[in-house]
DNA sequence: GAGCGCATGTGGACAGTGTCCACATGAATG
DNA sequence: CATTCATGTGGACACTGTCCACATGCGCTC
């Protein structure tokens, strides 16, 4: 039986329920993610979404790591533009690219961005399963192997730059800066990067 | 008229509903600011906030002035404490305790500071107004005048520390950095302030 | 000092939400 | 073919923000 049609009651109305619920998220943020909405969408009746989901807040964390998914490939790309051959120098452009992205893809999809990153309770999971997580500890390991970036400098030095770039993301996107244009904003971008990147290993290629 | 008492129908109901919300909000964040619950507090009818409030948000964004307040308060006493006298190491201690001071209100006061920054579409008005950044913007220049930082990289410096610290604190608060031993916050907070430090000065004192 | 107007507070209503309940349906199993 | 159990339905409840018509009484005007 192919996937389409409708195999059982409905098919795979889980995955409906994530992806209606999804493009909610993107339009209007969590708050949007409203779960009658969801199953109005997806031609279902309220409740239905309880078969497959505890809770709300089940169906939220579902779409945050949908939601974190898209962001670690954004960065994927952006990183996979950087054309540069000397070591030190590529793993230097990567991080920042990787920085770039990651502001980039919390303007142009804020409520996505916002969903990924809102408070899920499930989970007890740590740091290390987020995927864009992870993705900046390999570019950071790629600067300590071009020995641009000491082992100790090392340390902790995935949540400095978590830190500024999310923390400019959330105050361009509905913080106080945000009104900014977007010239201003790319500047604002550029000179964090540098900071954080002098920051941690000295000096800025 | 005493403002104690009861001088007209309620007297300064305004400011009692101001104040009932920032206790929900200090207590249950954003969300915990029910308006109806508001007017519980208050020994009023629901629909009496109505007669100094367009809306809810006029509310949560009156709480979140309050909550902007408190939070530049803490920084000012953190900034009290600094005793070194030398001049350029003073200026480095003093943007240091302001970070410090940041992310420490953050995780004392989880809801007033979620508060603080949620997104309210009320008052177009710039970062210049927000307490907290005209505090930072002062210590900023003290670094100028003691000639750790120079003109140009007063520039931005800003946002770039506002960025770092408040992408901390709320990777730390609801993000996926929660969970950190209170050890490892603590020295989380330091790399970060460090990491700025170094970035923004070339070295750190 | 009497009377009135208008800001202030009240009670009721409505639509919308998340969640619980009892019930319906039908695919898979014996 | 009958039954079972996951899956979907419809109705209900409590709760919310917001609008409405109405009540109340302070402060102004005569």
């Amino acid at each position: 039986m192919p996937p389409s049609s409708k195999p059982y009651h409905h098919g795979n109305l889980r995955a409906a329920l994530v992806e209606a619920g999804a493009e909610l998220a993107r339009s209007s943020g969590p708050d949007g993610v409203v779960l009658r909405e969801v199953a109005r969408r997806t031609g279902v009746s309220h409740n239905a979404a309880y078969r497959h989901f505890a809770d709300r807040d089940e169906l939220l964390s579902e779409i945050a790591t949908v939601a974190a998914d898209q962001l670690e490939q954004a960065m994927q790309r952006r990183l996979d533009e950087v054309t540069e051959s000397d070591p030190a120098r590529r793993a230097r452009a990567r991080l920042r690219a990787t920085g770039r992205a990651y502001v980039e893809f919390a303007l142009a999809e804020p409520g996505l961005f916002t969903v990924a990153f809102c408070p899920t309770d499930v989970e007890a999971a740590g740091p290390d399963e987020a995927a864009p997580y992870v993705l900046l500890g390999q570019v950071l390991d790629e600067l300590v192997s071009a020995g641009a970036l000491s082992p100790e400098g090392r340390m902790g030095a995935d949540v400095v730059c978590w830190s500024a770039v999310h923390g400019l993301s959330v105050l361009l996107l509905d913080g106080p800066l945000r009104g900014l244009t977007a010239e201003e904003r790319g500047g604002v971008v550029e000179k964090l990067l540098a900071t954080i990147e002098r920051g941690l290993t000295g000096a800025v290629g």
